[in-house]
DNA sequence: GCCAACGTTGGC
DNA sequence: GCCAACGTTGGC
């Protein structure tokens, strides 16, 4: 799950403990939410644009997908008008902090590991702010450090 | 700050 | 239903 720290960080989540993923305004990445993620499923964070690039630390589902009401707040930064509590359109999770990386695994770095060669984060013009890691690719991460 | 890549919109 | 125009994302 990708986020630009100065909007969410893994510090953030950290001090919240527990948070609703809201705001995805993508429909790739609103079906892994709704469709795939399971209750207790690893979530790796990520922060782009700022440096440095990569994985932060590692959270947890929580909550399956359920409808992203900031999505029918006026006020709310996320507000589309296209959706509301009789038509949701978007859905988040909650994920909670499980453990935050001592040293961020960059972007660079994972770009020269083999067994992430796939992984959809990687995948060139890849812009989908929640994406699939698979079993393999996350075993492989855990290995890439002290966690 | 640039710009490639991508998603969305809307005219036809 | 096509596709040009436009807006956004995000690495560099």
């Amino acid at each position: 799950m990708k986020s630009e720290p100065t909007e969410y960080s893994i510090a953030d989540l950290k001090a919240d403990r527990v948070t609703c993923w809201d705001g995805v305004r993508n429909y790739q990445a609103r079906n892994f939410m709704r469709d795939a993620m399971q209750i207790n499923d690893g979530v790796f964070f990520y922060h782009s644009v700022v440096e440095p690039i990569g994985i932060v630390g590692e959270a947890k589902v929580v909550k399956c997908g359920y409808p992203d009401y900031t999505g029918w707040d006026r006020k709310d930064k996320h507000y589309d008008p296209k959706t509301s509590p009789a038509n949701p359109i978007w859905s988040m999770v909650d994920v909670a902090f499980v453990r935050a990386c001592g040293e961020v695994i960059t972007l660079s770095r994972l770009r020269t590991i083999p067994a992430l060669e796939k992984m959809e984060i990687l995948r060139r013009g890849s812009r989908l702010s929640v994406s699939p890691v698979t079993e393999e690719e996350y075993k492989t991460i855990l290995t890439l450090r002290e966690w």
